[in-house]
DNA sequence: TGATCACAC
DNA sequence: GGGTGTGATCA
């Protein structure tokens, strides 16, 4: 590699004064754009560590029933892990001494969750929502942290932030000269950049270097000076803002955390789980090819699924150094126009933007049911246990953000005995009430349960798993409230749910039309792909026809997906089970979830 | 809008 | 694996 060690690849467009003076440069095409990911370390385990006042070096895990949900660090040097087979009880054989922590629980009957000495999965529900407390605080220390750049809470434990504003103004702060665009300048506005200087990194972390990797070489040490960039001095700024946020997380709250500085959310996740935990990396961009190489590309976020395993399977590809070979136009070929997404992915190019965001959009209370539920009654008893908790949960939320509602409440049940079905849900409106209770809330659900059993023969109930969930949560609009709670839609007579969802309980309707799920019928079920009809057995009962039905289908979706790989021509293939997604003509990269890229 | 699916932690 | 989240797709 000569001359362009800075910026090898993929070449980008040099910073000019524009990206760096103008109002609009804030765009998710900005060269100075400097975006951090950061994710509390074991979150769950440190969470429960700190509840208890256990000391840092103490092993711990945090449980949930006999599965482990989290492992601390100092647990992890015992060779703990969060596997399908190990419990509490391997967990204990590796370290005797350690320390377990089972979460907070709601009990039957009870308003508020708690830690009991006697949760147990047959009467209690898990309650997360210490740990939601937990996630609050962190994502207000960010927000007070970040005033002038974005935060976008992505899940329980991590965050994205875009710290290019903060950079921006740092930036020019610390070279005044920059504010000047030269009188000589050719281009105006859009001239680059004159050199940056020398860069200090003593405080940013971890660097990771170029032509390096985890794996070994370093770069720098072969003879490969690099020039500064203004890039990189962005970035260097952003992990020093970054050290400060996790900084005052430990002070605040003693929860450790790791985090990733670079131009982008895909780039800032992947390296921010670079030498974990209490850690933070900044991946430059002439770093990013050489950094990548060597990882699986299922590693990069939005690739770990069905889509990442089928591009795996079609170009016989399991690390980025092996996929960066395939041409555009045969990705695309294979997968569609749009997956261009997905090479400028692994060439560290993503433009995806933050979604500002602290409080929810759903709030789901869900609950395996064991031994599955059988009579309606029990189904009630049920509802009343997750309807007390999402009460809960949205008066939470409303504290923090006044005026917060949901627009629907769902009801997602599952039959059978474990997962060999799908999910299927009923949704409704969820009134305007000032009066929020569990009760209320309680019988919203519970109507729609009445219609989820009227679909069953008497006696045949059999349901595994029961949700209730708030989705649409937002800032009731002005006119809502007024209209619903003033002039009284008032919830408590509500009709709408029951003439939405198809004339209220439907008549009782024999067996094979009971079991009608979307694809199927009393004799069989219709390939949506091919048409072809494949046969139920008879004589079964309800709940086992279901997981016969479930185990056909997913049969023959494999058949479709073996033949996609083994034809591969210069057709688009279709690589992934064909679910009954899109028409048929459509095969290409549409049948997966794939982010639009936006344009500025 | 309702229901389902994909992907993620 | 259980309990939660987000966003896309399609009738």
């Amino acid at each position: 590699m000569q001359g362009f060690t800075t910026r090898p690849y993929p070449p980008t467009p040099p910073p000019t004064y524009r990206h760096l003076l103008a109002a609009t440069s804030l765009t998710p095409y900005n060269p100075l754009r400097v975006i951090a990911h950061c994710d509390i370390d074991a979150a769950y385990a440190q969470f429960e560590a700190v509840r208890l006042g256990i000391p840092d070096d103490q092993p711990l895990i945090t449980i949930q029933w006999d599965t482990i949900i989290a492992v601390n660090y100092p647990a992890r040097k015992y060779g703990i892990k969060r596997t399908s087979n190990q419990g509490a009880k391997e967990a204990r054989e590796l370290c005797p001494h350690v320390v377990i922590a089972h979460t907070a629980t709601y009990r039957m009957g009870e308003e508020e969750s708690g830690y009991w000495e006697d949760a147990n999965v047959l009467t209690h529900k898990v309650s997360l929502d210490p740990y939601r407390r937990e996630s609050a605080k962190i994502i207000a220390i960010f927000k007070e942290m970040v005033p002038k750049g974005e935060v976008e809470k992505a899940s329980i434990d991590e965050a994205y932030m875009d710290f290019t504003p903060m950079v921006l103004d740092k930036l020019l702060e610390l070279h005044p000269h920059l504010a000047t665009i030269p009188d000589d300048a050719p281009e105006g506005l859009d001239t680059p950049l004159p050199p940056a200087p020398p860069i200090d990194w003593t405080k940013a972390g971890n660097v990771i270097p170029v032509g390096g990797g985890e794996n070994g070489v370093d770069g720098e040490t072969e003879g490969e000076v690099e020039k500064p960039t203004w890039e990189d001095w962005a970035l260097c700024l952003g992990a020093e803002i970054m050290a400060g946020v996790r900084q005052e997380v430990w002070k605040q709250l003693h929860y450790t955390c790791s985090a990733g500085i670079a131009h982008n959310k895909a780039m800032a996740k992947i390296c921010s789980s670079w030498r974990k935990p209490m850690n933070q990396t900044v991946l430059r961009h002439a770093a990013v090819s050489s950094f990548l190489h060597d990882k699986a590309f299922t590693d990069i976020r939005n690739l770990g699924g069905k889509l990442g395993h089928s591009i795996a399977a079609v170009f016989e590809a399991a690390t980025v150094g092996e996929l960066v070979k395939v041409p555009l136009e045969e990705m695309q070929r294979r997968f569609g126009e749009e997956s261009i997404w997905v090479y400028n992915l692994i060439r560290g190019i993503d433009h995806t933007d933050l979604v500002p965001r602290h409080v929810n959009k759903t709030m789901l209370a869900s609950k395996n049911l064991i031994p599955p539920v059988r009579a309606p009654k029990d189904g009630e008893h049920w509802i009343d246990l997750l309807a007390g908790e999402l009460c809960v949960r949205l008066r939470e939320a409303r504290e923090i953000e006044p005026g917060l509602w949901p627009k629907t409440i769902v009801l997602t049940h599952r039959s059978g005995r474990g997962y060999e079905n799908a999910g299927r849900s009923r949704q409704a409106p969820f009134p305007y009430t000032k009066a929020l209770t569990g009760e209320y809330v309680a019988k919203l659900g519970k109507r729609m349960w009445t219609q989820v059993v009227a679909g069953w023969i008497a006696g045949t109930l059999l349901i595994s798993q029961l949700g209730l969930q708030f989705t649409g949560v937002g800032r009731m609009e002005e006119g809502q409230r007024n209209i619903e709670g003033f002039l009284g839609v008032k919830g408590e007579n509500s009709t709408i749910l029951l003439e939405k969802n198809g004339e209220s309980s439907r008549p009782k309707r024999s067996l094979s039309e009971v079991i009608s799920v979307p694809d199927d019928d009393a004799s069989g079920w219709t390939c949506p792909k091919c048409r072809k009809v494949l046969p139920l057995p008879d004589g079964l009962a309800e709940d086992e026809l279901e997981k016969e039905l479930a185990g056909i289908r997913q049969e023959h979706e494999d058949y479709h997906f073996a033949l996609a790989l083994q034809q591969g021509g210069d057709e688009a293939v279709q690589v992934a089970p064909p679910k009954k997604r899109k028409k048929e003509k459509d095969k290409g990269i549409a049948a997966f979830f794939v982010p639009k890229p936006k344009k500025p």
